[in-house]
Parts: structure tokens; C-alpha cells; sequence
RNA sequence: GUCUACGUAGCUCAGCAGGAUAGAGCGUUCGCCUCCUAAGCGAAAGGUCGGAGGUUCGAAUCCUCUCGUGGACGCCA
């Protein structure tokens, strides 16, 4: 279904065509001055140097053919050469009603659908999520679910730090907290145990300590090393230890990401690169592309459009281990092999960006991926404390994911118990639904692309442009919607009517932008484009709500068109947050 | 040093394949609940869009320079 935008175009095109201009300069788009008109055309002012015209004399051409009282009303030129409009509210019912009635809103999805594997999240083993984690998963489950709604078969992979120094960390600490620790004895020939050695809580705690200490101990990081290099050759023991980590571990990152409501279709990490390390360094040899360089094997990335020295692409270290480059390359190998995606986008903090283009330049070059595969990465900014600095806790350290969210929770409850009534069972869920749509809500309705100011008084404040406002909004209409049909017994399937007034026009107007907000947004993998989209949406409906009484309207056919229009403004409006990755409680 | 991103109201942010009077929210001031949830609605005040040039009939938006801030720059991830 085409938008409204391009129904609009087709026509005022035609009506230049009409008037012997080109039909080009039919473009119309959202008018900038509302208190004028809905939509205006600028063409005439583009057009006017072709045609060595004056502008006005141009729209007053065009203005002259859109006679179609069917759609166009209002219509007047004005100097210098604007083309002002509104739309027939008959037109607008017209547009809405067959809207309502198809699916995905008349949104048109992609035309033919791409596999598309999205990497995010990315978090590491054995170390709780931190507030830098937060962000992946925010906005890699909008965007995911973005792609996913315009047709696409979309891929989620966490992409799990599950290798390299920290694992031999974890191992070093350990076996000077438990050096009885059958792992540790090379000359141990059983079976292992199977409860693991240690809780998610101990694991928590070692980890940074190992940390600290391999800074300042020489020893002690070559020990951690060893044990590093001990997992890679698949010692049993460090094996059968690294397993351990992994069980202890991975559910509790689970049950994390559920409460934001996050999921995964896949839970890789870069263990499962290792197997084709080998293979792709030798094809990258064999293919000339790889050699040494200050004992190092690199792989040259430059090109004669950069504008500054690309620094070649690090495949192997001197020492012949593999870094963050290489299990990224060799994962792009492994997704090839078993998934074989048209697209691939990696959503990680923007300092990253320099690795990202050494990876897909390399990744193109030697032909790790094919030549047609997309390879995109979205970076996003970091999360700031209000003094915009980066997020830290009253101590200055780094705030745990689920002691941040806690802490929200329980500010959302509070709130809810000062505003009415509440059972407590009841007040705590909806604290936490209200209390996901503000820091989701907070964190998307920013450009991704750029740092924020992360403000829980303001996130979770009942006003203004902010997740709980989003969601009051469709707990009001669901509210009438309730009330409606217990009256009626059902909502039946009326369509919807021709607007009233001012407020049911601007709602439906804002209503018909759907589509193609939807699809700019997938197309920019800009998320914070729907969230101003739902924005606009709640305030034309809220000031509907405001201006008129819908249930106890005595026009029963005005009234049921009232119902049809809200119940397509809650479908939107629910459909949006669920792209967002958020969802609305039946009250608050 | 090189490259890069960003600088819009007191604060937090939109707008940027050029268009009319630069928009929201918070905060400030003032109205509106005998009526579908006032977590709402309406109104007022608040800006030389960092600065200077340029392109254009027209620039917050495009180009150049400049100042300021953040980030990235081969053996961490």
C-alpha cells in the first residue's frame, strides 16, 4: 500500500503534468507551517529555473489543475511559491479505513526478504553486565525487531566473550583460592565432577580480582597466560573447568537479558570461531593476501580514496595467537559456512568503528565473505551520568546491570503507590513493565549514534516525552476500549468514519505516517524515528481525548467510528513499542 | 600530530538528500478534574542554530576555514 505522502505526489505530479510542467516536481511532504496547511509542495520554486518562470505563476498553474475536491482541499499558492493543502477528510477516512484493514497497516515490507544476522550484545563470561552492556541490547533488539517486521529473516546472535586471556584469568585465581581442585592436577585420570566449583557469585568476584592482580603481578599474568594457552590446546582439565564457567554462567546472563526482554536466537561466542581460524589463515596466505610485518601477519586494508593511513588488519600477533580481529574474521567464516547471510550488522559501542573496518575491508578482500554480502555496523555512543561523564555508581565504579534496574523498579513503584492505590503483587509488575518502557524508551528515543545523558529522575517521570507517558497513553484507550465493549457486550467491526473535528483529523492524520516511519527507520536502522513517531502519536491522541467525550457521545455512529479510530491508534501504538522491545501494562 | 564525530532555549534532545515564523520535553509563570485514569490538556516566557566566509532566489541543513568538546589511531577486547 503506498503511504499517504506518495498517494499525495502521484497526484500533484500529475497535476504538473497537467499544467505542462515536468512531473518530477510533484514532491509533497508534511507541511512545516500546520497553522497554513497538512502538506505543501515546494516544486514550483525548483521548477522555476527550468522553466525561466516565476515561481508563483508556477503553483498557481498546478493549484489551477488539482481541482479534485476527492482529496485535495484549501488548496492555495502562495509567495513565492509554496503549494498549500489539506487533505478531504473523506479522503483521510478513506486512506485510514483500508489501512486498518490490511496487514502490517499497508506497510510495504521488503520486496524480496534477506537473511540478516545482527550481532549484539556481545557480553563476556563470568562477568556481570555492566551498564555498557545496555545499550547493545537495547537497541540491537529494536533493530532487530525492526528488520525483522519488514519482512526479513532476521538472525540474533549475543556473540558471547568466551575466550582468550580472561577465561585463563579466571583459572589462574581459582587455583590459588582452591589448589585442591582435581582440574589443576595434570595427573588427575577420573572423572570430573559435575556440580561445578564454584556459584555465580564467587565467579563474579574472582574475576576482577585476577584482573587487578595481573597488572601488577608479572608472574601471576604468566601464569594466567599459560592457563590461556592451556584451554587453547584443550587440556582436559582447563576444558572440563572452562565447561564449568560456561554453565554457571550462561543462565544467568539468560535470566538478565530476559528482564529487559531481550532474546537470542543464537548464543555463540568466539569459542565457536576457533575451529576455522586455521583454515582462514592459510587461505589468506595461500591467496597472498596475508604476510609479515614487524613479526606480526597482516593483511594490507588500505585504499586510494582513504584520506588517511588505514593501519593494515592484524590477523596473528607475533607470538602466533589470534585477537579480537581474528575470531571476528573467522566468525563471519563459521556464519558463511552454516548460516550464509545476505546482511550482516554488528551493533557495538562506536569506538569500535576502526575495528569494524578493518574486519569487513579484510573480510571483502580476501574473501571471507562474498562479494554481495552487506556488511554493516551501527555504532552507538556511551551512556553518561548527568554530569556527562560516563555512567558510574555513587562510588565511582561500574554499575551493575541488575542493580541499576532494581534501583528503577523500585523508583517506578514508589511512584505508582504515591499515585493510587495498589495491591502490592500488582503495583510490582506494573512497576516493572513501566519501569523497562522508561529506560528503554529513554535510551532509544536518542540517536543511537550519538552519546546520552542517562537520567533516571527524568526516564522514569510521569511526564513528557518519556516511555511512561507512551504507556499511559495506551492504558487510557484500552481503558475506553474495556469500558465500550462491556457496554456493548463486543466492539464491533465498524470502520472508520470521517472526521468530526480538528483532533480526530490530526489523529488520523499522524496515524497515516505509520508506513513510511517504519520503513525510514529500518532503512536509517534508526530506531529513535518510530519513538518520535509513537510521541506524536500519543500527544494528537491525548489532546483528541481531551477535546471530546467518547463514551457518552449520543451519536452512536460517531461514536463507534471513534471506537475504530482508537482501536487502530492502540494497534500502532502497540505495534511500535513492540518494535522498541517494550509492552504495555492493562493498567497504572 | 593525523583522522573522525559532535556543538541548536537554563537543562535534555528532535529537525539536516536547502524552503515560509527553528520544534518538543523538563524547569519557570498562569489556567483547566461534579465528566472515559490530571502519569493529562491549554497558554506565556525563553534562540544572532559555536564563530567567520562561501554556494543559492533561499542555509540550522551543502562547501571551506576556525574555536571548543569527545573518540579512534598495528601486537587489549
Amino acid at each position: 500500500m503506498k503511504t499517504m505522502i506518495e498517494e499525495l505526489t502521484i497526484r500533484m505530479s500529475e497535476a504538473f503534468d497537467k499544467a505542462g510542467y515536468d512531473g518530477k516536481y510533484g514532491k509533497v511532504t508534511v507541511s512545516n507551517r500546520p497553522d497554513l496547511c497538512e502538506f505543501q509542495c515546494n516544486g514550483a520554486m525548483a521548477a522555476a529555473k527550468e522553466y525561466k518562470k516565476a515561481p508563483i505563476m508556477i503553483a498557481n498553474d498546478v493549484a489551477a489543475k488539482l481541482g479534485d475536491e476527492q482529496v485535495f482541499t484549501d488548496v492555495s499558492a502562495v509567495a513565492p511559491g509554496f503549494l498549500n493543502f489539506r487533505v478531504s477528510k473523506g479522503f483521510l477516512a478513506g486512506y485510514l479505513d483500508k489501512m486498518a484493514g490490511e496487514e502490517k497497516y499497508g506497510l510495504d515490507t521488503i520486496g524480496t526478504p534477506q537473511k540478516i544476522v545482527i550481532d549484539y550484545g556481545g557480553p563476556n563470561v563470568a562477568k556481570p553486565l555492566h551498564v555498557g552492556h545496555l545499550r547493545s541490547a537495547i537497541i540491537g533488539e529494536a533493530v532487530k525487531r525492526i528488520c525483522r517486521y519488514m519482512g526479513n529473516e532476521v538472525i540474533g546472535d549475543i556473540h558471547l566473550g568466551d575466550w582468550g586471556l580472561q577465561m585463563g584469568l579466571i583459572m589462574t585465581e581459582l587455583r590459588r583460592r582452591k589448589p585442591d581442585l582435581p582440574y589443576f592436577d595434570p595427573g588427575f585420570k577420573g572423572e570430573y565432577p559435575e556440580e561445578p566449583p564454584f556459584t555465580m557469585s564467587e565467579l563474579e568476584d574472582i574475576y576482577p580480582a585476577a584482573s587487578a592482580r595481573s597488572k601488577e603481578d608479572e608472574e601471576y599474568k604468566n601464569e594466567a597466560m599459560n592457563d590461556t594457552f592451556l584451554i587453547q590446546q584443550g587440556e582436559r582439565g582447563h576444558v572440563a573447568l572452562w565447561q564449568h564457567i560456561m554453565n554457571v554462567s550462561l543462565p544467568d546472563l539468560k535470566k538478565n537479558y530476559e528482564r529487559l526482554n531481550v532474546s537470542f536466537d543464537l548464543w555463540k561466542g568466539e569459542s565457536d570461531a576457533r575451529p576455522y581460524i586455521n583454515g582462514m589463515v592459510e587461505d589468506m596466505k595461500k591467496g597472498g593476501y596475508a604476510y609479515e610485518s614487524e613479526g606480526a601477519l597482516v593483511v594490507d586494508i588500505s585504499k586510494e580514496t582513504d584520506t588517511k593511513e588505514v593501519p593494515p588488519c592484524m590477523i596473528l600477533k607475533s607470538d602466533g595467537a589470534s585477537l579480537y580481529t581474528t575470531t571476528d574474521l573467522a566468525t563471519l567464516v563459521d556464519r558463511r559456512t552454516s548460516i550464509n547471510p545476505d546482511k550482516l550488522i554488528y551493533i557495538a559501542d562506536k569506538r569500535q568503528e576502526m575495528h569494524f573496518m578493518q574486519v569487513f575491508r579484510c573480510a571483502e578482500k580476501t574473501g571471507v565473505v562474498d562479494k554481495d554480502t552487506e556488511l554493516d555496523f551501527l555504532g552507538f555512543g556511551t551512556m553518561n551520568g548527568k554530569d556527562g561523564k560516563p555512567f558510574k555508581t555513587r562510588e565511582g565504579g561500574v554499575m551493575r546491570l541488575e542493580a541499576l534496574l532494581d534501583e528503577i523498579d523500585e523508583e517506578m513503584y514508589k511512584k505508582i503507590c504515591d499515585n493510587h492505590e495498589v495491591e502490592e503483587a500488582e503495583g510490582r509488575e506494573t512497576a516493572k513493565t513501566v519501569a523497562l518502557a522508561a529506560v528503554k524508551y529513554g535510551d532509544l528515543s536518542n540517536q543511537a549514534t550519538k552519546d546520552y545523558i542517562f537520567d533516571i529522575d527524568k526516564f522514569t517521570s510521569f511526564e513528557g516525552n518519556t516511555g511512561p507517558y507512551i504507556l499511559y497513553t495506551i492504558v487510557r484507550i484500552k481503558s475506553i476500549l474495556g469500558k465500550y465493549s462491556e457496554a456493548k457486550g463486543s466492539i464491533e467491526a465498524a470502520g472508520i468514519r470521517e472526521a468530526v473535528n480538528e483532533t480526530d483529523k490530526a489523529l488520523m492524520l499522524e496515524l497515516t505516517r505509520f508506513g513510511q516511519v517504519v520503513s525510514g527507520a529500518y532503512e536509517e536502522l534508526a530506531p529513535h524515528k518510530i519513538c518520535s513517531f509513537v510521541y506524536d502519536v500519543a500527544n494528537a491522541f491525548n489532546r483528541f481525548y481531551h477535546e471530546n467525550r467518547i463514551l457518552t457521545e449520543e451519536d452512536k455512529e460517531r461514536q463507534a467510528g471513534w471506537i475504530a479510530l482508537l482501536k487502530i491508534t492502540k494497534e500502532v501504538l502497540e505495534t511500535c513499542i513492540d518494535m522498541l522491545g517494550f509492552y504495555a501494562p492493562d493498567r497504572m
